[in-house]
DNA sequence: GGTACCTGTCATATTAAATATTACAGGAGG
DNA sequence: CCTCCTGTAATATTTAATATGACAGGTACC
């Protein structure tokens, strides 16, 4: 039961940007620095952010900025950046049934009411968490534990 | 985005055993037929159930059985049984972000709040679908798709 | 016009996780 | 004592996630 780190890593991109994009010029390798992974892997989540609209970046120079205030972005917003219809391709079913047995013929189709369900609220969860209030939560947590030490 | 697929075979299984165990000496065997999956995983899938309590097996013999009614089996229990805590490592967190900045020195705790958010709306969820109304769900269907159909 | 640094996007490792397979000890029952 | 079953371990194999190296093209500055 896992989803990939790329959400954990976009959220850390935008506070980043948040953050700083007024005093330095935010580039996809301090990003990378920043969150340890390989700058190609930021430049493709930072692609599909901008695609979405939700931060704007300016070809050949870096300047990453966000394209609208923290309180319209939320996490089904950055979810769905990263990989369109995601939810529909949470749960795994296994492939072959046997199409002789009656549970087999028909567990594709039955199954769709219940992973509805979820998806349907996990999507509304996503939409309920916005970056304002994920960026208030680094602001504390900053300062509980200041650069100095 | 993906969850294994051991929770759509485990359901499967669920239904199988519900439908056809007063009938017929459900095994390991026979639903890995009936699921396409290797015998092994369903053994190592309904071990996990029985050891949640949510079906009972009898070593060597097979006869597997629900040992509660549908009504009282939640997706949230199956879940639970397949993977204790699988909800916790739901969102993945990029393992070395940058302890100088003061982003990466944080990003853990900060994600603390809006992962934990959505893990309660999921486990709400979860909790929500019974497997008697995916039993329910399974008898529609299957009377749409008869067997001589 | 050249240099430096950036983005965007290939193609291709490498790593980690899920699933499948083989094997075998031990229970149950005819 | 033979057969079929469970439970579990050790080990492939497959598939997805992440990392890496490479390069074409944009922008700015000198």
């Amino acid at each position: 039961m896992h989803i990939s780190q790329k959400c954990s890593v976009a959220l850390h991109c935008l506070i980043f940007i948040n953050e700083y994009s007024g005093s330095t010029n935010v580039t996809s390798s301090l990003l990378a620095m920043s969150t340890g992974c390989n700058p190609v892997i930021i430049r493709n989540i930072l692609g599909g952010l901008k695609n979405a609209g939700i931060i704007s970046t300016q070809s050949g120079v870096g300047n990453t900025k966000l394209a609208r205030p923290p309180e319209d972005i939320t996490l089904y917003d950055v979810c769905n950046a990263l990989e369109p219809d995601g939810l529909k391709k949470l749960f795994g079913i296994h492939p072959f049934p046997a199409a002789l047995c009656p549970v087999g013929r028909s567990i594709h189709t039955v199954l769709e009411m219940p992973y509805g369900v979820v998806q349907r609220d996990l999507a509304e969860s996503l939409k309920s968490v916005r970056l304002d209030s994920i960026i208030e939560q680094f602001r504390g947590v900053s300062a509980q534990a200041p650069p100095a030490g």
